[in-house]
DNA sequence: TTTTTTGGTTGACGTGGGTCAACGAGCTTG
DNA sequence: CAAGCTCGTTGACCCACGTCAACCAAAAAA
């Protein structure tokens, strides 16, 4: 079997060896011998203009994606309307992951902002990972990353009070804009105040007043969605020394 | 290569072509030629007392774990001694998962009676998936289940109030012990109020509550840990009707 | 430019569920 | 079988966060 270079509707090659993101993707890890058998995995790229969805839950189930470019939030829908984020993601992270145990998606994958994904058709995925040594394994830490993500936000929604899940959601905003070089101080949220209360479980209000308290006490700069971390170190305290609620 | 029985530390033979859970476990939907491979899978069973961790966070990650005897819960530990109980597993349930991404384990499993695990060698099971076709695809399928099962925990930490979170815990236990050929209607509970407090991101007494007002509702009759679910429809009407909080 | 819409902030007030405390029922251990 | 646990139940009280509502700023549309 031969290599071929797979071209995209915008005349782009999607190569991950040529991908500045290789460091953040699923790639990650692999060597360079195993990284140039990757490119014929990327089938195509797919753009998504703001509040369009990537998938929905329902839709059948037949590939991941990696973002190349954007932000998106993915959400799940109780019949009454009650919506929950379950997670925001950024360049370099795999979405989709759920569609794998039932061969159809089970949340929603909306565009924050005009975004591009890479799409990775998951049968061709299965089969190089037969081949290729490290993609296996690299496939299995990404699923098994996002499991470990979960964990952590049980652990927020169930175990901290607002002002800690808030703190805990910018340091983790910060880490990642940091690990995709850009300042870990100041960012643009890309999701507004109601995204987040669904995320964090609480109502838009309370993010609001608890973005307020956190400017009153200096720890941070907030003007709509520009955030300036003023003082990191003292919002991990707030996490770790406060006593929760539950 | 040839395939070789294993045997255990009590003598018994650990096939997983002759354990009556492969409806559950990992070997769910592999075909008999596929079945009798992975044999070789499985070192060795271990036995682990109630109260007892299988593993605990910080631990080093060599192998996944399959429950089969007994039951088992994992929990998130904060700093200041917060804990977060981030499921309830049963037999035929894959523990573990959550070492893979830094090869360290990130969660407690702690058993919640005296049980029994099939030992799985991650480095062996990731030699087998590239040879036998469908157990990448059933491992797979059993990490994204996972994912699922943790954004349901979310919808249900985020969006749900106390009586809905219970509600939704009673009728995913009744679920669970029917897939395994026991009552849906009527079971024990293995867990503590407080265990189910801490999963369901409340404290012990609301959750003691909310059971209460259930029977007082009439729609079940808990005695300590036993449960028996007179009108499951009703619990469901709870769930889906019940507007939420936030 | 003005107008409209969307998103964010802030205040007043209400309540679901947390906190604290007493008590009782099972289990275990001597 | 008493003594000491652990676990579960229930009541009284309270507070963090939800609700409702007014208002403003920014962005989008006209």
């Amino acid at each position: 079997m031969r290599a071929t270079v797979p071209i995209t509707v915008n005349g782009l090659k999607t190569a991950c060896s040529q991908c500045n993101l290789v460091e953040l993707c699923l790639p990650f890890g692999m060597a360079d011998s195993e990284l140039s058998r990757l490119d014929e995995l990327v089938g195509a790229r797919r753009k998504v203009k703001r509040q369009q969805n990537l998938y929905r839950a329902g839709d059948r189930f037949e590939a991941i994606y990696a973002i190349r470019a954007g932000s998106f939030k993915t959400d799940v829908l109780l019949e009454d309307g009650r919506e929950q984020v379950t997670g925001f993601q950024m360049t370099g992270e795999i979405l989709g992951l759920d569609g794998i145990s039932t061969e159809t998606h089970s949340c929603n994958a909306v565009a924050l902002e005009d975004s591009e994904v890479c799409v990775i058709a998951y049968d061709k995925l299965e089969q190089l990972s037969h081949q290729i040594e490290g993609l296996q394994l690299q496939f299995h830490k990404v699923m098994s990353r996002e499991i470990v993500r979960d964990h952590g936000v049980m652990m927020l929604l169930g175990s901290m009070r607002a002002e800690e899940r808030l703190a805990a959601f910018l340091l983790n905003m910060s880490q990642r804009f940091n690990a995709r070089g850009f300042s870990s101080q100041e960012f643009n949220l890309r999701m507004t105040r109601e995204e987040i209360g669904s995320y964090l479980g609480l109502k838009l209000e309370t993010v609001s007043r608890a973005f307020s308290r956190f400017q009153e006490d200096g720890l941070i700069s907030v003007q709509q969605k520009h955030v300036l971390l003023l003082d990191p170190a003292g919002l991990k305290r707030l996490i770790q020394h406060q006593q929760g609620v539950r």
